[in-house]
DNA sequence: TGTACATCAGTGAACGCGCGTTCACTGATGTAC
DNA sequence: TGTACATCAGTGAACGCGCGTTCACTGATGTAC
């Protein structure tokens, strides 16, 4: 039954992506290994051919799922209001396995060993940055300083956005956070509340 | 060996109120029922003549925690500045299991079901409201959208600053989010990143 | 007010279950000559 | 290039452990007369 190494790599990198989406969608308590083996296609005893523990694959996970969306984004090179809008839509909020990490296992996250951390850490660097690098209008520090706040914001209105059970207040936690994020930087006029038809 | 009905009532609320600390500290999969069941000086066989399910717990528990920062809210009556600096201070981002469960709970509460999401939403309701509720120079359509965006910028904040490991960026992360909320209320001026003395 | 009995808060042992981890085994792959 | 043997990816059963939950039991509390 022995694989060829081409092969076994293979394996080893869908072990770590389905991983990725199954720790992101269940968090890293809720997610068991075998679960995690069998959605990957294998029984679970071969898990450690692989991997020396459960906390080498979620720190593995959690850099790609990190590092697939720092890819996308050096790839299609999308504006800031393109990246904002994306990480502030329903879409984003209703598909956490293949959305940020840094929401879907936050807490999760900061209870973690270093290892874990770091790499949460490390994305959260490459985030700033990406956002930053927009902000052409503004010094290096002070976009750093604004992408910290937004990024911040971000985080927490998706996190409070999957926990409003209400689809109307979810929503309009997504659509605050991102008036709000694209009118500080001077991307989006101030919202008119009522529409423009509320004058007869 | 049987109590009487005050004592089993003082009982329950201990055990609710052991559970509320236990579960923020080490998240809703992470805290065992006998461990939150010795913590409150009980072995954990007796668990069910208060409660059905763990879940029954957990909603309580959490109920209990929000109730709790709103009733010292009530009392407290303590102006904007001090609940964001409070919010966003380094004493909050290292008592978890006293702090802001939509936080320390996130994600956790996200995938749980309809009675503990509405227990949160109740409690982010109760906190925007409160926000809100400060900001006397805004209409109150405007208040609201704004105390939305400040409680999510909190809640990603401190999300934020417990995942990073270095305390420097971890401090930093709650001092960029407390001055962008309070600038954005009008409560401190735009902040010089040097400090006073950085003219000789 | 006192007595007899039912209730039930809390204990401690046990239940089945799924967890992360280990291991004997299989057989195709890789290596040495 | 062909043969003999070592390697090891993956299987499937098993390990100990802690989980949420159940239960027989104890004895003080609550209730009925």
């Amino acid at each position: 039954m022995r694989k060829s190494r081409q092969e076994a790599a293979a394996t080893r990198a869908r072990i770590v992506e389905t991983a990725s989406t199954e720790l992101r969608r269940q968090g890293i308590a809720g997610a068991g290994l075998a679960e995690i083996m069998a959605a990957a296609g294998l029984t679970h005893g071969g898990f450690y051919r692989h991997f020396e523990t459960k906390d080498q694959l979620v720190a593995e996970a959690l850099a790609a799922a990190l590092a697939h969306q720092a890819a996308k984004r050096e790839a299609e090179r999308p504006p800031l209001k393109a990246i904002v809008t994306q990480y502030l839509s329903t879409a984003h909020r209703d598909a956490p396995g293949q959305g940020c990490p840094l929401v879907s296992l936050g807490a999760e996250i900061a209870r973690a060993g270093a290892t874990v951390r770091a790499e949460a850490t490390s994305g959260f660097e490459d985030l700033v940055t990406s956002l930053a690098a927009r902000r052409g209008d503004l010094s290096d520090t002070a976009a750093r300083d604004w992408a910290v706040v937004a990024l911040s914001t971000m985080v927490g209105a998706l996190t409070l956005a999957r926990i409003a059970g209400d689809p109307v207040l979810s929503e309009n936690i997504l659509d605050r956070a991102r008036e709000s994020i694209l009118q500080s930087a001077g991307l989006d006029a101030p919202a008119s509340r009522s529409g423009p038809d509320c004058h007869p």
